[in-house]
DNA sequence: TTTTAATTTTAGATAAATCTAAAAAAAATT
DNA sequence: AATTTTTTTTAGATTTATCTAAAATTAAAA
């Protein structure tokens, strides 16, 4: 199997990659990591070796099929286990994140199977993520950034980009948590702040807020 | 905190000297953690500066306060996660004790104090052994080996001393797990062979398998 | 009690993952 | 197009946990 460090590797690149739908550079990964340059390139080379990504000196990394699939077994990893961490240890969303990051590399397959079971193959995870079933296929996603919409529009939010705990427990004050609905009912010209309501709440948020939440206009 | 090392021969160190009570010899741990003398010579060094362990060289190590309060957290750890394997995701007893050695190793105290409430606050593992609490106190045990009963003496397996799958398999085969009563109903004087009746049927086990099986002559 | 055997420790090397500082390549500016 | 800036890579060290081979110590046997 893989090192826990090589596993971080490859999470970090799948999750960079995904955003930029670019090769990955290696600042951005040593940025992530809390890691130098210098030491990104070392590993690369050996990711490289074990075929896991495609590299080229200066040129930034994509995944190889194999190193995709082993991401999104991580990926599913982490994600079913932040579920176990919510529904049933009554964890807070907020709080979740650092445990599950080293729950995620006990990697003996039988024992996330069984963990999905035992879960009810949930769909996503507490952040409103989708989890890759055991095959890594991921359920298509229906879904848009909050300041992708114009006024009047009525949305449910399934997902947030930016998982800190600071951010958590701000939504959470202001009680914009997974699975609930909310109409934009304006949007200030001058700043962009939203104005939303919320459970019959009015909620006003900066850009800065509305930018890591995701939304769904389907299904409400 | 301690490297995963660390913690595994924190906790080598503890079994061996619960059996033996006596200083744990440097070869003793390198068996068990196939190793080499030479490298739990350095780490003893290592444990040895940070408190964990007395050691004298050549003289063998015991387990400073410090170091049995760490190996014990360790094994509450291990034997919680067990608990869970076996009533949560079903796994069989046999199964459970290469992934608990890696869950093991997640040491954030609020996980495995959930953890505990949401199995109920179990006293004892899959193996029947005990589960040390949150302070480190163990529940006294009443316990003998199966090897030390009389004829026509009545006990419930309570524990076993050898957790190898294809040992557990073989107990399971013949029924006797943990909880399960049994008589001795004779000792063959000529092996030492012992013919059991267990829920009504009669089991001969040799003194060979009879040696790991822990039982309680009380409660019953 | 000397000799032999077993155990333990040192000395010196290796592999993995990291680092700093300097060189090389690519991108951005003038 | 030449220069500056940024990014990336190499070179050489460091740390952690390991190893082999040889030396030191202790225990057992003759």
């Amino acid at each position: 199997m893989h090192s826990f460090t090589e596993e971080n590797y490859l999470k970090v690149i799948f999750h960079l990659f995904q955003v930029q739908k670019m090769p990955v550079q290696t600042n951005a990964i040593a940025g992530k990591l809390n890691t130098r340059a210098a030491s990104v390139t070392d590993m690369l080379k050996k990711l490289a070796d074990k075929k896991l990504i495609n590299y080229i000196r200066y040129q930034g990394v994509t995944l190889t099929e194999q190193g995709k699939s082993t991401a999104i077994q991580i990926i599913r990893r982490h994600r079913l286990w932040e579920v176990f961490l919510v529904e049933k240890l009554n964890f807070g969303w907020d709080e979740v994140h650092d445990i599950a990051e080293e729950l995620e590399h006990v990697g003996y397959q039988p024992l996330i199977e069984r963990l999905d079971k035992f879960l009810g193959y949930p769909k996503r995870d507490p952040h409103g993520d989708l989890i890759p079933d055991s095959s890594g296929e991921f359920e298509i996603a229906v879904q848009t950034g909050l300041l992708e919409l114009p006024e009047n529009t009525r949305a449910i939010i399934i997902g947030v980009t930016e998982h800190s705990s600071p951010y958590l427990k701000h939504l959470e004050k202001l009680g914009l948590t997974i699975g609930e609905s909310l109409l934009i009912e304006g949007i200030t010209s001058y700043d962009g702040t939203l104005e939303l309501n919320c459970a019959g709440k009015k909620i006003s948020i900066s850009r800065k807020v509305a930018q890591h939440i995701l939304v769904s206009t389907k299904n409400q």
